[in-house]
Order: structure tokens, then sequence, then C-alpha cells
DNA sequence: GCAAAAGCATGATAATTATCATAGTTTGCG
DNA sequence: CGCAAACTATGATAATTATCATGCTTTTGC
């Protein structure tokens, strides 16, 4: 079993506040787990009972709606952690975690974390700063979905995906999604989510080889995004 | 001054689990306020450095969005906290809190609440678990406002205020909002919004009698939110 | 009490977005 | 490899929603 010391989870995530000896309580009880893509790490409405750790890969967080559409909330990659609201809440979780890579992750079981906000308040305090970072960033994305069009949207997300996940080395977004993952992260059909992409590409903001996306022109994008 | 021992917000709230001690101190350091309606608590953008105790009235907590419109993410009531987020993040406020009613609140410095957090763990837990009720609130939101018609938005909407601020003795609607308020709520314009509140009215599922609003059909307004 | 402002209502029209249909393209797998 | 399944693309059309315009009603402030 892989120490935690020197896990890139550690190094971005709540947990770096944690001393030696949490982090080699820690080490003990974790476990380790490889999730293929298009697998769960954890669905909604199961109960996690602990919190993920994503040492590598990337996973959407969605939920379905009522009309049977899966909506994406969110992309998770590594470094960060997963199912700390579900824990906390002490509540099934609200989201699902599917993989859209092949992905490394630890899990390590609640009643090995609880303690912690009891004994090491900067772990405690850096845990809830991240879940307030979350919260932001949901309110800010329910005005975006309730006041920017679809256009505005793709554009404001393109430009999202390559600021948090960076490209490739040919300098196309590095995270790959289908239309269909693309549509569902702003909120759209996919046929409307193709159509934009189109008229995007014919107007030179972005390149479309394939599967792969180039951003282009930058400030035209944010000039789409408002 | 008044103390905080028998104060509704400290009833309903994440302070319920500070002791009789910590509360002698809290109710030192406050100060009350009466804010008028359509006066703002604080302001997006604002520095809070610290929370408010709402002990009676209603406000709107919204953002302005890049279009200029205003966008209501919540409404918070007798017995809530606002400012927690901000606080906790040592952010200047993402929202604006605005009167709906005349007001009474009082704001406790930063100072005064940040070494609670790590006196009393039960407090830090509460604080935490609320914080977390919110995020899970706002991805449904985002889910509801990416995936759901403004027809179905406003009926849950409307269910939704009669569940959480119930009605006066007449059975309509407690909290009273204009036509632009409830469609900065659901996220459309005032006139679709009074345009889908006519329908609902002809087809029985609601009765208009000038501002005051009855649900007359709970379940039909149920199988129009879906 | 009255004038101005704010709020409510409705029509006409345009813009946006979804849906259905069809077909070409890529990917994964036995 | 070769085929099925998944993904991408585009057209036609319909549904939803926004915008602009106008008039009425209620509220507010002096």
């Amino acid at each position: 079993m892989s120490k935690c010391e020197q896990c890139i989870v550690r190094e971005f995530s709540s947990l770096k506040a944690l001393n030696k000896e949490e982090l080699l309580k820690i080490a003990d009880c974790k476990s380790s787990y490889t999730i293929k893509k298009g697998e769960p790490i954890f669905e909604e409405g199961e109960n996690v009972n602990g919190i993920f750790c994503v040492k590598d890969g990337v996973c959407k967080l969605s939920k379905l709606s009522a009309n049977g559409k899966d909506q994406i909330i969110k992309l998770v990659s590594k470094g960060e952690l997963l199912g700390q609201r579900s824990m906390i809440s002490d509540e099934p979780a609200n989201l699902s975690a599917v993989a859209l890579e092949d992905m490394e992750v630890c899990f390590i079981p609640k009643s090995d974390i609880m303690p912690l906000f009891n004994q090491n308040n900067a772990f405690s305090m850096n845990v809830m700063r991240a879940i307030c970072g979350d919260l932001k960033e949901a309110d800010d994305h329910v005005v975006d979905m309730a006041q920017k069009t679809v256009r505005q949207r793709l554009a404001e997300t393109l430009l999202h995906l390559q600021d948090t996940f960076g490209t490739q080395e040919d300098g196309s977004l590095k995270t790959q999604l289908t239309r269909e993952e693309i549509g569902s992260l702003i909120g759209t059909a996919t046929e409307s989510c193709i159509r934009l992409l189109s008229d995007f590409n014919k107007s030179g903001l972005i390149e479309l080889k394939g599967k792969k996306i180039f951003l282009r022109d930058i400030k035209g994008l944010k000039r789409e995004a408002e």
C-alpha cells in the first residue's frame, strides 16, 4: 500500500493540512481502485460513506433530471476530492460520478476522516473553504443557466475547459468530451450543441478536427460569452 | 441589548450548538439593525466580515448577470443566517441580500465567530452541514434551470414558496413578490412570467387576486412541475 | 388627493432552442 | 478485418421564450 505523503491529492486538496501522523493513519485504512472510462465511482442515491481522492483521470458529476436527461454539474480531475458533501451531510450522494477517462482513486472511509474534523482545525477549515468554493461556483452556474443563451454558455464552457484542464501537446482541448457531454454540460440538446460548434468553426472561433477541438480565437470566444 | 439565548435564530440555525457562555459573548458584541423593505443588507462585492442573523422578515439573495438582469438565487427568512460563505472563504459577497419586507437582523463580527470554529466542534459541523445543504440545493437548482421549461419552473417555484414560507390567513402565498421578482426567481422575462401566471389562473391551477396568489390545485401544479 | 411611478396585462412579432428525420463517419470489438 | 454501435452532422419544422409596444391598475410620495 502506497503512502499518502507524496500523493498529488494531498498537494492540491484540503488534505494538505494533515500532519505526518494523520497521513500515516489514513494511508493505513485507505483502499485504491482503478476505474475504467465510462464506469461510475458512485451513483446518485448511493451511500458513499467516505471520500474519494482522485489520483489520476477526470470524471463528471452529473444528475438525472425528471425528463430522463443527464445534466453534468461539474468535472473533477486529478488532485481533487469527491463525496465530501455526502459524507458531511450524512446523506446519499446527490450526484453520480462517472469516469471520463481511466482513473486512479483512493477511498478513505468516513470513520477515519470524521475524527480529523475535531482534531485538526486547519483541515476542517480547508474542507469548509472548499465547499464554500463549490457553493459560489454553483450559484454562479445558476445565474449563467438562467440568464445566458446556449451560444454564450458554449463559448464560456469551451474557455473554462481550456483554463481548467489545459490543452494536449497539439493545442486541442485536453479533456475529450462527446458532443452529447458538452451539450449536457451547457444544458442543451446534442443537436443544438453540434450546430453551434459548427457555427463557431465556420466563423473561425474554434477548429474542429474530428473529436478534437482547438480554440483559435480566445478574444472572440470571450466576446461571445459576453 | 437583548440576549441571544431565546432568539429565534438560535433555534433554527447552526447557532443552536452554542452553549450559554458562548451565547453571552456573542450577545455582547452583536449589533442589531432594522432594514426597510427594498434596502440591501449587503451587496455583491462588498466585504461582509461577519454573519447576519435574520430575526424577522424575508430577503432575496441575488446576483447581477452580465446582461444587467438580476437573478434571484434564494430567499432567506426568519431564523436563518446570512454571509457565512463570504466570511469563511474570506472573500467579498458573491450575492446581494435585499429585504423583501421590513426586517430585523443582528450582525456578529467575524472576529467573534471565527474562534468558535476551533472551540466548538458541534457548531463547526452544523455550519458545514448548512453549507452542504445549500450546495445540494444549488446543484439541484442548476439541473432545474438547465432541463426544465419556464412553465415547469414556475409551477415548481410556486409550490416551493408555499412549502417554505407558508400562507397568509386567507390562504394566499405569504411572501408577496412582484411578477418581476418571480420572473427573476425562475429565470425568465417578466412578461413571460405574467403570461404563464395568467395561464395557470385560467386553467384553475392558481387564483390571482391582485398581487395575491392562491394555489388552488396542488396536484395539478405538481403535474405541471413534473 | 393627486400626480408620477411602479407594477400588471396582453398583443404582435422575432429570436432561440428542441425535436424529428436522415445520413455520413468513427470507434470498438469479436 | 469487418460490422454494429455510437457518434457527428445537417435539414425541416415546431415549440418555447424574449422583446417591443401599448394601455390599464395599483401604489407611493408629496
